[in-house]
DNA sequence: GCCGCTCATGACAGTGGCTGCCCTCGCGTA
DNA sequence: TACGCGAGGGCAGCCACTGTCATGAGCGGC
């Protein structure tokens, strides 16, 4: 036993979606969120850049996780097949934790700022990707369209999933997105 | 002559920029800002929402105008090819004034939440897009995907036309771009 | 068994982005 | 002439975030 009660992050990183749940994100001061955790204003600000933040923790692990699953795909795969590797592995991940994600993507999608976050955390993990394409010998320019190809089937299967009917997994939902937007780019009519 | 100097607006916009290219965006305080442009701190959040949206004045138009050319584009054509006309259209804004887009371009990269602002602006961007595909008739997937390829052709297109050697226009890039994707979507090998 | 180091946290003051509220005053209009 | 409108000013205040110093449990070294 401690000092201090064990695991201040992952206390602030719930209290905050709680609390985020509860009243909205920009009705919660940093000093509520604190408050239930047991700490401090201070603290709060030594594990986690801003405000936002706290609910992306998460990030840097998807990064690992989908720069890894291209790094393992087939020598023989093509980079989108890698990137759709990538994509699956996200997915997994994903599915096995359905209801959190929704909760959590539901206070982003009600507010700008998150919303704004969010992009950028999958413009950081497209280039991640496009890294990892990279270490595979895949030319630059492919390698970034790829990568850019996969954040863009990613977003819009993820928004079906979590918008959706939900009878399809986000899985498939991801390979209806490749199959579309390769017949939408080989320039097939509406 | 009124009260008042005319172009309040446009007076905290060039201010902005010069400022945050001599100093850097963090080291600007707003009052710097309107102590430049002759105003108060209050009356530049009567013009723009935040700190960040000053540079970002002319997405408005440029989602008009790219929903415009979609829009325009000829009944035949398909959704991707209409999505290009619209990436043309904007390339054309860009290149017209190329100085100023260049310099504007410097200090959103040096700063993390403007290049979160110019995301949010441009996954707007995509969803008029998606929107104008939909007014032709395109199925919502169709729609969603096409323009999200169509904006990843231009963020990459317009990182080769601003940080590279510079000899191609923006436009031939776009078309080179398009045609990588597709071929990389295709699923052509490394 | 004490010494001193580390390191997570607390305490507190300060900066600056942003807002709400009310005031000012030139202008167009009845 | 009177009146309202609208752009802008003034001011108080909230809150996100930071710099700085203090605190005190754990822990290895001796």
């Amino acid at each position: 036993m401690g000092r201090w009660e064990p695991n201040a992050r992952g206390r602030l990183e719930q209290a905050a979606l709680e609390l985020y749940v509860e009243r909205g994100y920009e009705q919660t001061p940093v000093a509520e969120i604190t408050k239930r955790a047991g700490l401090t204003e201070r603290t709060f600000f030594r594990h986690f850049a801003d405000k936002r933040e706290v609910l992306f923790g998460g990030s840097g692990r998807l990064e690992e996780l989908c720069a890894g699953a291209v790094a393992a795909a087939p020598a023989a795969a093509t980079p989108m097949e890698a990137a759709v590797a990538a994509l699956d592995a996200a997915a997994g991940v994903f599915e096995e934790r359905g209801d959190l994600v929704r909760l959590r993507q539901s206070v982003i999608d009600a507010n700008a700022e998150l919303r704004e976050r969010e992009l950028i955390k999958l413009a950081s993990l497209s280039g991640a990707l496009a890294d990892a394409l990279r270490d595979r010998g895949v030319p630059d320019l492919t390698a970034r369209l790829t990568a850019e190809a996969a954040i863009a089937v990613l977003k819009v299967a993820f928004g079906c999933w979590i918008h959706g009917p939900g009878k399809r997994t986000l899985r498939q939902l991801v390979g209806e997105c490749v199959d579309a937007l390769g017949a939408a780019v080989a320039g097939e009519p509406a």
